[in-house]
DNA sequence: AGAACATATGAACAATTATTCATATGAAAG
DNA sequence: CTTTCATATGAATAATTGTTCATATGTTCT
């Protein structure tokens, strides 16, 4: 055996090498926060609403058979992940999606659950 | 005001219309419970740590500075969600990142977080 | 200005979940 | 077969988070 204080399958230079190779702490940290805000059901469905047409937030909840406050606290997690955007039409918000990173990311795992 | 009852944006209808070309709730969970698996810190770093090279359990620990115990018990989720696989060798156990979903999940997830 | 409507938001509660600790399983070596 | 090592797992705890309820903000209309 060449080295008894490892008790791994590989050797400590290695495993500082593969340290030292990992993103800073703070991209993964912001990392999983995206997939964090896409890991909800109700947040899913209201950027699945969002797919085909630009809706406020009555016509949202009406749809998902939700709540308004709800609606509208998840919205607020979807702004702030720049998700969603939004425009004032009088007294209404009207939300869509952002960009079309939203409909890769949600394309791409259906491809994994669909398997 | 063409109808008095409809207090949103589109109309009843169109509502409905929208709402049967949503997907079923079952795939919309599964798609969400995906993400959520991918939604935290740990597990993301594990998978980051697999990029490169496949890892038993202990090494993943050390690499992380993390206890064994809670290495294992992530390993778990992402086991069951099929985004790592496993051998045995000997008594230890050799973790991989089971397909390339998890590879272009993460890449596409990065390009948003990095705007 | 006041009423009505659409949306946002704060606090409280319930449910989910990541980590820790202790212990169990399973393989290899003496 | 007993000990040692690597991993898995169950229970308990602490922290996070989604929903509800009540209320605030901001817009339109009379």
């Amino acid at each position: 055996m060449i080295d008894e204080k490892n008790n791994g399958n590989i050797d400590p230079a290695s495993i500082e090498e593969l340290r030292q190779s990992l993103p800073e702490d703070e991209i993964l940290y912001d990392l999983s926060e995206l997939f964090r805000v896409f890991g909800d059901t109700t947040r899913i469905k209201i950027l699945y609403t969002l797919f085909e047409s630009e809706l406020c937030v009555n016509d949202i909840a009406q749809l998902l058979g939700m709540t308004q406050s709800s609606v509208s606290h998840q919205l607020r997690i979807l702004k702030s992940a720049k998700l969603v955007k939004f425009k004032r039409d009088g007294k209404q918000m009207i939300y869509s999606l952002d960009d079309d990173h939203v409909r890769s990311m949600i394309s791409l795992g259906l491809e994994h659950t669909e398997e």
